[in-house]
Order: structure tokens, then C-alpha cells, then sequence
DNA sequence: ATAATATGCAAGCATGTACTTGCTTTCAAT
DNA sequence: ATTGAAAGCAAGTACATGCTTGCATATTAT
């Protein structure tokens, strides 16, 4: 691998500040993990702090989920929506990561706490605008889209949680399966 | 007030390390909050994590909503899941501070992360064998009953995380109007 | 080849924090 | 009134951790 060194200690300690929380992500253990002496952390992003904000700016932005929807939307209900779950899954697990990392630490990061807020809120903004304008098309039923897309996020996000340590299943949901189960009685409630 | 003086340590602590973390929440800080002399604190627990434990204890169980819901069912989809979700909102909300808690410290307690993950899954238990019964009883569809159950669950817990810190929407919706749209959707589906 | 830049190593400093000890004060039960 | 338990107060210990410094070594660019 040709990472470079400042990159070794970001995935490190973003690694360990998810598993430890800031104050238990200790710098000699970034360092170890990262294969770099401790004093090289130092030099590079001057305090501990230095290294989540550099983290920070690296990854927390949140990815232009419209552009991709317009390109690949089609209006027909079906298609688009099951577009729509995986592209929003794959972003998820992308983040994976860091999304985790600042359910423990946004207190700390106010950057942290902008990106989760807006993770779920885009989203459904994205699908409030489709729900919209499908129904001006007379495809799907005359329902409240706010209420449509909120229901839909939540799913989503349900089901992402629903694969992390957080909320975990017994029985781990494949996307195919969650997708073909949960988003097809989604759809058929729409019709 | 007549709380006890242990009590009085672990609600200070229980909202100190939900703020702050295990590790950024000190003992000094703990003390303070509850009013108490630091010296106080290791008399009654022994050390740190005794605190934590001891709040565990006390909180960290998951109530039984097999009972309440086995009283209150009336075998009507509609009125029986409206009060579910409102008997499921008012455990969450009463256990809030340590489901948020649990968050971020349940890579370090196994208790919490075991309280974390029942807190979903015994619902969708219920909620599975509820939906089975009345499939049985050909009051609603015949789908698939843990299907039905993930996504209301999914839909649920969305809900709570919506009117937490963690992912709160600029609309902050009230419970009777999350049941009167995005229940009352998700009911309307299943007939 | 030489210079410059990046990294390693060893040692150490300052500070915060969990936890202890010994003694005094408060206060309720007998 | 006396006793005993619970809580406060003051001081201190041991240790982990963020961060610094000075020097040696490796790597890269010219």
C-alpha cells in the first residue's frame, strides 16, 4: 500500500476513537496501530485534536445523493426506490466508520454532529421532492410525502443500524432480502 | 427531594457519561453534580466503574411489554397498534438517558450492549407473534409476519432517534401526529 | 554526492485523575 | 446525653497521558 503517513494515523485513530471514544483513543496507541512513532503524530497535525478535525475534513461531507438520483431516476416506482436503497446503503457503509464514531463523539465535533443530522435529513428531502412529484404524475397514491419519506428513511436506517453492533439482529437481513421483503411491501403500499 | 445519596451519585453519573463519556466524565465532575464529596463516591462504590454498574442495575433491565401489551390487546389492528407504539415511546423515553448512553459506552459494559440490542428485538418478538395471530385470523394480509414487524419497528425506533440529539429533523413531529400519518400509512397498508 | 526533509528513538516534563488515609463534623437512633 | 454511622475536608500518592526536546537515521530531490 502506498498510504501515505498521514493517512495511516487518521484510519487509526478513527479506528480506535470508535472503539475507545476520544479520550480513551490514547496517542501511543494511535501511533502503534498507525506503525509510526508517536512524536511523527505530533509533528504532523500539532495536538490529538488535530488528528480528528484532519479525519474530519477528509470524510465528512456529505455526498451528493441528488446527483446520482438524477441521473439514474426513471419514475417508475419500483425501480427508482430500489435504486435509491442501494445507493443510500452503499454511502452508509462508506461513512460505516465514521458514522459510528460520531454517534459517540459529536458532543465533542460540532462538524460530527452537522454530518450525522444531515445523513437521514438529505435523504428524505431527496425523497420528499420524489414522492411529490410522482403523485403529480398520478403513479403511486395521494398520500402526505413528507409522511411517505420519513417512514422510508427510517427503514433505511433502521435497516443499516440493524447490521451494525448497535442494534444487531439474530437473524442478519442480506440488502437482496431486505430489499425484495421490507422495501416490496414499501412499494406495495404505495400503489 | 429525599433521593438517597446513591441515587443522588448515579443520575449525576449517568448523565455526566452519557455527556461526556466514560473516561470524560471524572469523579470530581460526578461528585459535584450530585452534590457530594468525591470521597463520598468510592465509600459507596468502590471505584468508577462501580458507579456505572450500579446504574446499570438499576436501569438496565428490559421491562416486560409482553405483559402490558398481553393485557391490553384488544385483537384490532388499528387500536392495538397505536397502543403499542405509544407503550413503546413511553419505555424508550423513560430509558432514554441510558439508551444514549448506551451508545457510547457499550463496547466497554456488556450489559449495555446487551440491554441495546434486546430493546429492538424483543419488540419485533412481539410485534412478529402478534402479526402472525392475526394473519391467522384473516384480519389483515397474508405477508410475511416478521417483514411486517421489522418495518414497524424500524419505523419506531426511527421515530425516537428523530427526537434525539442524534438525528433530530428540523420538523420535530409529536407522537400524535406520528401515529396519525406515518402509523396510520404503514396500518392503512396492511388491509 | 549533498542537502533537505521525514521519521525513529529515548528521555523527560507537566498535568489531570482515580483512589487512599486520617481526622473532623453532622445527625439520627437508642 | 451517648453512641454509631454517614458524610465532609485536606492532603497526598501513583500512574497514565498529551506533548516537548535533542539527536540519530533513513529517504528523497537536486
Amino acid at each position: 500500500m502506498h498510504t501515505s503517513t498521514e493517512d495511516k494515523i487518521i484510519e487509526a485513530a478513527i479506528e480506535l476513537v470508535y472503539e475507545k471514544g476520544y479520550k480513551g483513543a490514547t496517542t501511543r496507541a494511535i501511533a502503534q496501530k498507525a506503525n509510526v512513532n508517536e512524536v511523527t503524530i505530533f509533528r504532523h497535525f500539532g495536538n490529538k485534536k488535530g488528528i480528528v478535525e484532519a479525519a474530519i475534513q477528509k470524510y465528512a461531507f456529505v455526498d451528493l445523493l441528488e446527483d446520482t438520483f438524477a441521473e439514474k431516476v426513471v419514475w417508475d416506482i419500483e425501480k427508482d426506490l430500489k435504486m435509491l436503497v442501494k445507493e443510500y446503503q452503499t454511502l452508509l457503509d462508506q461513512k460505516k466508520t465514521l458514522i459510528l464514531l460520531a454517534l459517540r463523539e459529536s458532543n465533542e465535533f460540532a462538524e460530527l454532529n452537522d454530518m450525522l443530522k444531515k445523513v437521514p435529513q438529505s435523504y428524505i428531502e431527496i425523497i420528499t421532492h420524489y414522492f411529490e412529484q410522482m403523485i403529480e404524475r398520478e403513479k403511486i397514491k395521494k398520500l402526505d410525502p413528507y409522511t411517505l419519506a420519513t417512514n422510508f428513511a427510517f427503514i433505511n436506517f433502521g435497516y443499516f443500524l440493524s447490521k451494525t453492533r448497535i442494534m444487531s439482529e439474530t437473524e442478519e437481513l442480506s440488502i437482496e432480502e431486505f430489499i425484495d421483503k421490507n422495501i416490496a411491501f414499501f412499494i406495495q403500499a404505495l400503489q
